[in-house]
DNA sequence: GTTAGGG
DNA sequence: CCCTAAC
C-alpha cells in the first residue's frame, strides 16, 4: 500500500496561537465573550461559546513548526529526520499572513492578555505537575522519569504523560494531563487517559512515531488545551453577538465563501485532494419539516447523541453485537480509527487571568490563549512536501473540529454538567477562583470504554453528558460547515502526494439507528486518523460494534459534496474520462471510504446537471462556477468520444457483417 | 465487480 | 443515495 518511504507521526498537540481579537469580521474570531450579563451566563452557554469558536478557527491555516514555514514547497525530508521527529510541532496561524505570536498578541491585547503566558507555563503548572507526578507514582507503582525518557519507555499499564514528546511543549502539555488527573483526584469525571509511552518504529521504509493508546477510556475528542482567561472588562467593542442562543447559529455558521477556495488552474496534475469531508455531516431527517431539517442542520450531532444513548444502554445491555476487532484488515483499520480517536480525550488547561477584574462588571471574558490537540496521527509521504503536510495536518485539525464536538466545562478539577447554571453560581465567576476553568473538547460519545471489561466500566461517561445536546433549545452549535476548507490551496503537490496525502474520513458506516450511534460514533472518530493504516496493528484490539443490518439496511447518510471533493472528482474525470468511475474512485477518492465509484457517478450526473441550470437553480453549498465549466467542458469532450468510439465501433461491427 | 441509468 | 439491469 505504501509507496513511498513515508513519515508516520502521531502528535498530540497544536498550539493555537492566541485568537485575535475580533476586529475584522462581525463574526467575532476574537475574544470570546458575553454580552449578556455574566451572572445570567449559564455554563451552557460558555460551552455553546466555546464550540462556536472553536469552530470559527476551523478558519484558520495549519503550520508547522515555524523552522519550516517559509518553505512550503521543500520536500519534508529535507526538514524532517527520523530522529527529529520530536521536534516537530505544529502550529495554527490564520489565514491573515502574520501569524500570530504570543507575544505579539500579547502586546497588542494588552489589556486582557497581561501576564497570560507566565501563567500557563510556569510555576502554576509543575506544581501542579507534581502532584499529577506524585499520583501517578502511586497508582501505577513505577517510577515516573522525566519527560525526556518517557518515551523510552515501553512499559505500558502505567500512566504517562502522554504529551511528553513535544519537547518545549511539554510544560504546557503536563497541564493538560494534569487537568485530567484533576477530574481523576475530584473523581467527578471518570475519564482519563491510560496511554502507552510511545513508540518510534522503524521497519518497511516507513517511519512511524506513533502513540499508541492503551485501552481508550472513552471515544473522546481531542482537542484542547486552552488558556482561558476571565476578565470581566469591557473592552471589545468588537463583540461578536454571538451569546444569544437565537443568533448563535448563526454567528456561527460562516457564510458559504468560494472565494476562498482557490481553483486550480492547471488540469494535468492529480487531483492533489484531501477528502473533504468536514462540511458534510449534517445529518437530515426528510421527514421533518422545514424547521427540523433547519434544526438538524444546525445541530447536526443532536441526534447522534439520542442514538448514542440508546444504544449506549442496548449495549450495556448485554447486547453481543460488538465484536472484537479480530485481526481483519478492515476491522484493523477500523479499529485503529476509533481508538486512535477515542483515546484522544483531553482535559483542559485553563489558565486565567485575574487581575481584571472588578465586581461591579457582571461581564465574564473569555479568552482561549490555545488549544491544545492532543493527538492526532498522520502519515505523510517522506518526500511530500512541507505545504502538504500542513495541509494534511489542517485537515486532520478540521476533522476534528468538525467532528461533532461538544464542549465539557472543568472547573477546579470537576465537571461541570449543570448547564443551566449560571457561572455564577458554578464560582466561575469568583476571582480566586479562576484558575481552575477548563474546556474539553469531547466528540459524541462513543462507548469505547465498554469494551474495556467490567472494571472499566467506571470510566464509562454517563449519558448525562449528553445533556447540552439532547436538552433545551440552544446545543452548541456545531457548524461542520464552520471548517472552511479554502484557505489553502489544496492542489499544488505532485502528482505522488496525490493519494497519499489524503485524509482518511470515512465518518459513515451507513449506520442504522438505534444502533447507528457506536458506529456513527466511531466513523465520527475515525476523522481524527487522518491517514488510515496508521498503526492499525497496535490498536487492534479495540472492539468495534459490528454494524447491525439484520433489519432494513439503513439509507446511508447523505454526505454532500465539499468543493474539494468536487474539484478532485472533476480532476480526475478530466484526466479519465466517463466511463472509468472505478479508476475515478482510486485515482482521486480512494482513501475516502464513504465515496464509492457509484457515488463519484451519481455526483458527476448530478454536478453536469448543475452545470446546466441557472445558478439561481442551483442549491447547496454552490460550486465554483470555474469548476462547473470544466464539468460541462469535460463531459463534453468524453461524451464526444464516447460517441465516436461508439460509431466506430458500430461501422466496424457492420464492415464485419 | 462495474457501469449506466431510472427512481 | 438507492436500486437494478446489463455487462
Amino acid at each position: 500500500m505504501v509507496l513511498h518511504k513515508r513519515l508516520d507521526y502521531g502528535f498530540n498537540g497544536y498550539q493555537v496561537p492566541p485568537i485575535p481579537r475580533a476586529t475584522r469580521s462581525a463574526r467575532g474570531r476574537g475574544n470570546i465573550r458575553k454580552k449578556s450579563d455574566g451572572n445570567k451566563m449559564c455554563a451552557f452557554d460558555l460551552l455553546t461559546t466555546v464550540a462556536g469558536k472553536l469552530l470559527l478557527e476551523g478558519e484558520s491555516t495549519p503550520n508547522s513548526t515555524n523552522t519550516v514555514k517559509e518553505d512550503e514547497d521543500t520536500s519534508l525530508k529535507e526538514n524532517l529526520y527520523n530522529e527529529g521527529i520530536r521536534e516537530r510541532g505544529f502550529f495554527i496561524s490564520p489565514i491573515v499572513s502574520e501569524a500570530p505570536v504570543v507575544n505579539h498578541c500579547l502586546s497588542k491585547s494588552k489589556d486582557t492578555l497581561s501576564g497570560q503566558a507566565s501563567v500557563i507555563t510556569s510555576s502554576d503548572c509543575s506544581e501542579k505537575l507534581d502532584s499529577a507526578e506524585r499520583f501517578i507514582n502511586c497508582e501505577s507503582k513505577n517510577e515516573t522519569r522525566n519527560c525526556s525518557t518517557k518515551v523510552e519507555q515501553e512499559a505500558s499499564g502505567f500512566r504517562h504523560f502522554s504529551n511528553c514528546t513535544l519537547g518545549a511543549e511539554s510544560k504546557k502539555q503536563m497541564k493538560i494531563d494534569l487537568s485530567n488527573d484533576a477530574k481523576i483526584f475530584g473523581s467527578d469525571f471518570p475519564d482519563l487517559w491510560d496511554r502507552k509511552p510511545t513508540n518510534l518504529v522503524v521497519s518497511d521504509n516507513t517511519v512511524k512515531l506513533s502513540l499508541s493508546t492503551d485501552h481508550v477510556p472513552f471515544g473522546s475528542f481531542p482537542v484542547i488545551r486552552n488558556d482561558v482567561k476571565l476578565t470581566n472588562k469591557d473592552d471589545d467593542e468588537n463583540y461578536c453577538g454571538c451569546a444569544q442562543p437565537s443568533t448563535r447559529n448563526k454567528a456561527f455558521r460562516p457564510t458559504p465563501r468560494v472565494g476562498n477556495f482557490r481553483m486550480r488552474k492547471l488540469s494535468d496534475v492529480n487531483p492533489k485532494f484531501e477528502d473533504a469531508d468536514i462540511e458534510t455531516r449534517h445529518v437530515y431527517n426528510r421527514k421533518n419539516d422545514y424547521k427540523s431539517e433547519r434544526s438538524q442542520r444546525d445541530f447536526p450531532f443532536k441526534k447522534r447523541k439520542l442514538y448514542y444513548c440508546n444504544s449506549f444502554s442496548d449495549s450495556d445491555g448485554g447486547s453481543s453485537d460488538r465484536i472484537c476487532s479480530s485481526p481483519t484488515k478492515d476491522l484493523n483499520r477500523d479499529a485503529a480509527g476509533y481508538s486512535l480517536a477515542s483515546s484522544a480525550r483531553a482535559a483542559v488547561g485553563t489558565s486565567i487571568s485575574r487581575g481584571a477584574r472588578t465586581s461591579s462588571d457582571s461581564h465574564v471574558k473569555l479568552k482561549i490563549k490555545s488549544f491544545r490537540v492532543p493527538e492526532l496521527f498522520v502519515e505523510i509521504p517522506e518526500n511530500a512536501t512541507v505545504g502538504s503536510l500542513k495541509r494534511t495536518v489542517m485537515e486532520a485539525v478540521t476533522a476534528i473540529l468538525g467532528g461533532g464536538l461538544h464542549i465539557g466545562v472543568v472547573f477546579q478539577g470537576k465537571k461541570v454538567r449543570d448547564d443551566n447554571k449560571t457561572l455564577l453560581q458554578a464560582g466561575i465567576s469568583h476571582d480566586d477562583k479562576l484558575d481552575a476553568l477548563g474546556f474539553t473538547l469531547e466528540p459524541n460519545p462513543s462507548r469505547a470504554s465498554s469494551t474495556l471489561g467490567p472494571e472499566s466500566h467506571s470510566r464509562v461517561l454517563p449519558c448525562d453528558t449528553l445533556q447540552p445536546l439532547t436538552r433545551g433549545p440552544p446545543t452548541p452549535t456545531v457548524i461542520c460547515n464552520g471548517i472552511r476548507r479554502g484557505t489553502y490551496n489544496a492542489f499544488s503537490d505532485h502528482p505522488e502526494t496525490n493519494l497519499n496525502n489524503f485524509i482518511e474520513s470515512d465518518h459513515d458506516s451507513a449506520p442504522s439507528p438505534p444502533d447507528a450511534s457506536m458506529e456513527k460514533d466511531a466513523a465520527d472518530s475515525r476523522a481524527l486518523v487522518p491517514v488510515a493504516a496508521v498503526n492499525a496493528e497496535a490498536l487492534a484490539a479495540v472492539p468495534m460494534r459490528k454494524p447491525k443490518r439484520s433489519d432494513t439496511a439503513q439509507r446511508r447518510i447523505r454526505r454532500p459534496f465539499s468543493v474539494f471533493e468536487v474539484e478532485a472528482l472533476v480532476q480526475a474525470v478530466e484526466k479519465l474520462g466517463t466511463g472509468r468511475w472505478r479508476d475515478v474512485k482510486m485515482r482521486a477518492f480512494d482513501n475516502a471510504k464513504h465515496r464509492t465509484y457509484v457515488d463519484l457517478k451519481d455526483k458527476w450526473k448530478t454536478l453536469v446537471h448543475t452545470a446546466r441550470i441557472s445558478p439561481q437553480q442551483r442549491r447547496g453549498e454552490p460550486v465554483p462556477q470555474e469548476l462547473l465549466d470544466r464539468v460541462l467542458i469535460a463531459h463534453g469532450y468524453w461524451s464526444q468520444k464516447q460517441a465516436k468510439q461508439h460509431m466506430k465501433h458500430q461501422s466496424e461491427t457492420r464492415l464485419l457483417l
